[in-house]
RNA sequence: GGCCCCAUCGUCUAGCCCGGUCUAGGACGCUAGAUUCUCAUUCUAGUAACACGGGUUCGAAUCCCGUUGGGGCUACCA
């Protein structure tokens, strides 16, 4: 049975490349009807913090990946490293140098990777130094803790990043001395910066967290980050988790690098917001325009600002934005609209009069509200759009938004005239 | 420095393994236009690439070698 792993080290919070790896294995695991293991990698005790931990379970869970059965803890399994590493030194196959056991690297010989995703590659023993098992402290050094537990683990395929190459032929020295069998190897090309150097800090966000934070649905990173290195097939851009499951091949993937485009990040959440169940983002919205200290008073109401809004978005954090006006009254006024609208001449007199027919309106609708404005368009000889303008900038501050009979009948009409009316004064 | 990986539009990619159908396709971005009360959406058009040099071949984006360029590793970190 194929058998993968995801192993973060708890020393920080999931980084973007990470959670591509973890996606990858996932995929894959469930592509073969296969198991997708968790293993935590905290030898180093010093940098490892249980904070991080939570977060990292928490965002894999956040991204739609669940792992079969409980995480393995690498600091659970000292004795397992050192009754190895002690074999391995009874068999002369290791030397010790204080309190670390060391293992020998015999020179002159060839190693072959069969890498899934990049063929064959070769490595010689006399490029590979002697390697440490177990330190001086008693902890396992990385790459023999590393086979120990994925031999113990019966992992079939290991796919993680290509920094891990130079890592695969001492590994599989360990496997040969532990007399282990060797899983398939797949390196999976790194992710870049916007300027090709590695992704880090300096690029901006680099933690799933931030992209959660910045108003990313969990969607949209999964299937931006799978599409960096494979291609669900000509022509799709959008695809989910279970779509990939049953598209996905390893030997499809890139073996070239890729760059971390936001651009495209953005666009795509746009994309998966406006194929949103309106009603999940309802709730999604919801939570964030309470969490920012605004009550919402009039369910039906924030609906229908939802649905107007849907198409709009390209992260949440964009709703608030575009539409405080509709839950406050002191709503941010862009300057230049102001004064290209409601600072003209004879603008302010039709805001007036637009108001006052309003005023008497029996049914405060779209269609009526739209009729009304035409009407006094006409009967002036002037542009719906002269009035429509400066209306909108009137009700709202703002010189963009959704089309302004609805945005005037939601706000409602006591709202709606009394900003006019303000706007007209001022 | 040594070892290793990689090289198609600005970016993500299809094609490459199994050379001809590729005057290289799609997407993001950008530009223009249509629709609309603005914005967004939608639609249409445009922009732009096989890194370079040698081979092999009737024929190369596709195969081979080299150069250049990018990246990774080179810890008793993981």
């Amino acid at each position: 049975m194929v058998t993968v792993r995801f192993a973060p080290s708890p020393t920080g919070f999931l980084h973007l490349g990470s959670a591509r790896t973890a996606i990858v294995n996932w995929i894959y695991a469930r592509s073969q009807g296969g198991k997708f293991l968790l293993r935590i990698e905290d030898t180093d005790q010093v940098r490892s913090k249980d904070e991080f931990l939570e977060e990292i379970l928490e965002d894999m869970k956040w991204l739609g990946l669940d792992w079969d059965g409980e995480p393995i803890y690498q600091s659970h399994r000292f004795d397992a490293y050192r009754e190895k590493a002690e074999k391995l030194l009874a068999e002369g196959k290791a030397y010790k140098e204080g309190e670390a056991i060391i293992f020998k690297v015999a020179k002159g010989r060839t190693i072959d990777i069969d890498d899934q995703i990049h063929g064959k590659i070769t490595f010689n023993t006399d490029d590979i130094k002697d390697q440490v098992m177990l330190k001086s402290d008693g902890s396992p050094a990385y790459n023999f803790c590393c086979v120990v537990d994925d031999a113990d683990l019966a992992i079939t395929h290991i796919i993680r990043g290509d920094d891990h190459i130079s890592n695969t032929p001492k590994q599989i020295l360990f496997y040969e001395a532990l007399g282990a069998e060797l899983p398939k190897f797949a390196h999976m090309p790194l992710m870049m910066g916007a300027d090709g150097a590695k992704l880090s800090k300096r690029h901006g966000a680099v933690s799933v967290e931030e992209y959660k934070k910045d108003g990313f649905l969990p969607e949209t990173l999964a299937n931006y980050l799978m599409c960096l290195g494979w291609s669900p097939g000509e022509g799709v851009e959008k695809v989910t988790l279970a779509e990939a499951v049953k598209l996905f091949k390893l030997e499809d993937m890139s073996d070239t690098q890729a760059r971390f485009d936001i651009k495209k990040l953005t666009w795509l959440n746009g994309e998966h917001i406006k194929d949103m169940d309106t009603g999940k983002l309802l709730d999604l919205l919801k939570k964030q325009v309470t969490d920012s200290g605004i009550e919402i008073t009039d369910d039906a109401k924030f609906r229908e600002i939802v649905e107007m809004y849907q198409v709009r978005l390209k992260t949440s954090p964009d709703f608030l934005e575009l539409t405080d006006c509709f839950f406050k009254d002191e709503f941010d006024v862009e300057e230049k609209g102001k004064r290209k609208y409601l600072d003209v001449e004879g603008n302010k007199e039709n805001l007036k009069i637009f108001a006052d027919e309003l005023e008497g309106l029996p049914d405060f609708t779209t269609d009526a509200i739209e009729f009304v404005c035409r009407d006094i368009a006409d009967n002036r000889q002037l542009k719906a759009s002269q009035i429509i303008h400066p209306t909108r900038m009137a009700i709202s501050g703002k010189t963009r938004g959704a089309g302004l009979f609805e945005m005037m009948e939601v706000l409602g009409k006591e709202k709606t005239v009394e900003r006019m009316r303000k706007a007209a004064l001022a």
